[in-house]
RNA sequence: GGGUCGGUAGCUUAGUUGGUAGAGUGCUCGGCUGUUAACCGGGUGGUCGCACGUUCGAGUCGUGCCCGGCCCGCCA
């Protein structure tokens, strides 16, 4: 019984007789040779067969096209010359399938890739980019459980807003209407006060009618809720978590990051570096100053001023005191200055921008109330979220960090869509 | 929602003042080679996004619509 192993693991071997399968990466044909390269989920090699040597495989080998599947043995051994260092001499071929054409070939647009992304999964950029959303969610989960946070999970349906009317997708619910969830966050400030401190990884739907490299409508959201915690201990853990998320994939996804060409020099430094905490109001002064810019106090930071925040201190960099009006119903005022909000967003360097947005959350249900109003919501809707203020109420915090965003920056790529396998934006939803 | 750029062969595209659509790549056939997105030669391939209009004549000009990329707003 033959036992196959990954190509890395092969390559890992050295020497000897292997057994590999996986789909053929590029085949190169002539009359006294057929290089085929091999990928697999782990990487490439080339496997060399030479006609003179084994006749009955040549005329196999030479009919293999691209994606075409296959398995594989032979002897490996170190070779120059072959793309990954090692080379298989091939002693035995066995083809499943001889694939049809491959859609994709070296002209490649991003609507072509985006209509055929069920087969552009395969190349090794998306494999890799793929890869290190695995290991940015496997630290998630670490970094919380290993502090003692709960996972926790919230409904997907829901009966009412948490980030602004405008922005539900309305779901047929029987002979009712529910809206699928903008935010894990008002469930989470009731599970707190079972579980003390959760966390969650899950899907988040916002119908924003973004149309840039930054939106997604459908997108995996890791928040995280603490009672007890206040606004500084929550800015802390973010800054922890996105440090202990950099160092999990500079240690596991190196060759990862290397196919995406992306600088690790610089990553490394945003792994070990303390992220500045700045005032919404310090922002604007070193904007208006430094930048000669002219953000007047009140207004949101647009992308453009966010970014150049980042750049400022060349790390992530968290905001806090933003504006109260500008802010949802949850995020209190500050007791110092009503004006400004006990909350806070962490900005991205090289232009990522926002990636992390949290607060301290509001216990005064009057002010909720009237918030709620003036944003044309129903307060009655929210009985349930205003009990939680009533039975033992205690302060709290939470904050939610955008999953492809993360994923974005770490990987350096243009567009948040190449950080999901199907992304769902205004104008895409297929395949 | 606003702005902007674009849609020509399976894919990536060129197309001048309006005058019978051209290339690369793919596929295919042949040649050659320890090849590296191999190379050389032959062949194959088009309802120029859709509709209407202007014109003797529209890929090219006009109007409307459809589809998509990006930027802004909004957000993670």
């Amino acid at each position: 019984m033959k036992k196959f192993i990954t190509i890395k693991d092969a390559m890992k071997k050295g020497t000897g007789d292997v057994h590999i399968r996986g789909w053929v990466y590029r085949q190169r044909a002539s009359n006294k040779f057929v290089f085929i390269v091999v990928r697999d989920e782990s990487d490439i090699i080339q496997c060399v067969i030479k006609k003179e040597k084994s006749p009955e495989i040549y005329e196999e080998a030479v009919k293999l096209t691209i994606e075409s599947s296959i398995e594989l043995s032979g002897v490996i051994k170190e070779d120059e010359r072959a793309p990954t260092g090692y080379e298989i001499q091939v002693k035995e071929l066995n083809i499943f399938q001889i694939a049809e054409p491959f859609p994709i070939t070296q002209d490649q647009s991003t609507e072509f890739l985006l209509d055929n992304r069920h087969l552009w999964l395969r190349s090794r950029r998306m494999t890799a980019i793929l890869k290190i959303r695995h290991t940015v969610v496997g630290a998630i989960h670490d970094f919380f459980r290993k502090r003692g946070f709960y996972e926790f999970d919230a409904p997907v349906f829901q009966p009412s807003m948490s980030e602004g009317g405008a922005t539900l997708f309305e779901v047929k619910y029987f002979k009712d209407k529910v809206y699928l969830s903008q935010s894990w966050q008002l469930y989470a400030e009731a599970g707190i006060f079972a579980l003390g401190k959760i966390y969650n990884v899950g899907p988040t739907f916002r119908a924003e009618k973004s149309k840039t490299s930054r939106h997604l409508t459908e997108f995996w959201m890791c928040e995280m809720e603490a009672a007890w915690m206040k606004l500084d201990g929550a800015v802390q853990l973010a800054k922890d978590e996105i440090r202990f998320i950099l160092k999990r994939v500079l240690r596991d996804n190196k060759q990862d990051l290397e196919i995406l060409e992306r600088d690790i020099k610089l990553l490394e430094k945003y792994a070990k570096v303390k992220y500045p905490t700045i005032k919404y109001a310090d922002a604007l002064k070193l904007l208006n100053e430094e930048y000669v810019m002219d953000v007047p106090w009140g207004k949101d930071l647009r992308t453009l001023e966010e970014a150049k925040i980042a750049e400022h201190f060349q790390c992530p960099v968290v905001v806090t005191h933003y504006p109260t009006d500008i802010m949802g119903f949850y995020k209190p005022p500050s007791p110092e200055n009503p004006k400004e909000a006990l909350c806070f967003d962490m900005l991205a360097p090289e232009g990522y921008c926002e990636i992390v947005g949290g607060s301290e959350r509001s216990l005064l249900v009057d002010n909720m109330m009237e918030r709620l109003k003036a944003e044309g919501e129903d307060p009655q809707n929210y009985d349930w979220y205003f009990d939680l203020r009533k039975y033992g109420s205690v302060p709290h915090s939470g904050y939610g960090v955008g999953l492809e965003r993360v994923v974005s920056w770490i990987c350096g790529i243009d567009s948040i869509k190449d950080a999901i396998p199907f992304p769902r934006t205004m104008l895409r939803k297929t395949p």
